[in-house]
DNA sequence: AGCGGAACCTGTCGGC
DNA sequence: TGCCGACAGGTTCCGC
């Protein structure tokens, strides 16, 4: 679920609460989590014992960086929590890992559904499995000119351009149904159709809804909890994402929905060209 | 190479 | 109330 607002949003309070930290106990309840390598056997031994140096983000991959010059690399997939909590914490029913700290406090992470993961590298190793990766959307990496770049040729639709990691980094399909309605494009358009000047409008609305959401802690839309095990509230900004059958609050028409790729798109069939 | 569709797993919700 | 199917914010893999 956590596309990249809630990613950062989870990142930058682990690491302001737990950098300079040392984990002196774990406890691993799963080792087969979904999305890529799996949570290493040898995981307890390697992270005893260690200080957290720093935690990052890249697309939607939580970096904890530990004193071993290992990294802790962190998917949360769509159900995935990463949860501050205390000593006196008891285990709930889908938590797999638990991380203790010196100073009193503990990190939960948590899958019900298990499409997440978490996986255990020395840092060149964690860095390079995720080279594939596109332009961080916010940085200046991520504009009209590199972007047209990536998806001339792409014959797929711009809605599933848009969900493809290697493209951009970090957009999911609520963003990705808010900027192309933000930017009047259609979601059905070939990517490769999408001229200079809807490009021109379109990187600045990404990055425009993304800082904006990152401000209002992330989507809650079912799932999402912050490391602080609160609510997104971006989810009070939507105009598009989960609005099927309501009215569009540009021009009055039905918001409509549609599957693409096997997963739902909402739009306005009258704003979206 | 690029694309569509299925698969992964659990929970929830709507319809009958 | 209960059962059944569809669907969920993500990624990967397989076949064409």
């Amino acid at each position: 679920m956590p596309e990249l607002p809630e990613v950062e949003t989870v990142c930058s309070y682990i690491c302001k609460t737990f950098k300079g930290e040392e984990i002196v106990r774990a406890e691993v309840f799963r080792f087969d989590l979904r999305i890529g390598t799996s949570v290493p056997q040898d995981f307890i031994k390697r992270v005893t014992g260690t200080k957290i140096t720093d935690v990052c983000r890249r697309g939607k991959y939580i970096l904890v960086h530990l004193s071993s010059e290992e990294i802790m690399t962190v998917h949360l997939g769509m159900t995935g929590r990463f949860i501050a909590h205390d000593h006196s914490y008891k285990r709930a029913k889908h938590d797999h890992i638990i991380l203790y700290f010196k100073g009193g406090k503990c990190l939960v992470f948590s899958d019900a559904r298990r499409f997440g993961m978490v996986d255990l590298a020395p840092a060149k190793i964690a860095l390079e499995r995720l080279a594939f990766m596109g332009a961080e959307p916010l940085s200046d990496d991520f504009n009209p000119a590199s972007f047209l770049q990536k998806i001339k040729g792409r014959k797929v639709p711009i809605k599933q351009a848009l969900l493809n990691q290697e493209i951009v980094a970090g957009l999911g399909n609520i963003y990705v149904c808010e900027a192309l309605f933000e930017a009047g494009i259609s979601p059905l358009r070939a990517a490769e159709k999408i001229t200079l000047q809807e490009a021109e409008k379109l990187v600045p609305i990404i990055k425009n809804i993304l800082q904006k959401s990152i401000a209002a802690g992330g989507t809650t839309f079912r799932d999402y909890r912050s490391a602080e095990g609160k609510k997104g509230a971006f989810v009070n900004s939507l105009l598009v994402y989960g609005k099927e059958g309501e009215k569009c609050v540009n021009c009055g028409h039905k918001i409509v929905k549609i599957m693409q790729g096997g997963r739902g798109t909402f739009f306005c069939e009258k704003c979206q060209r």
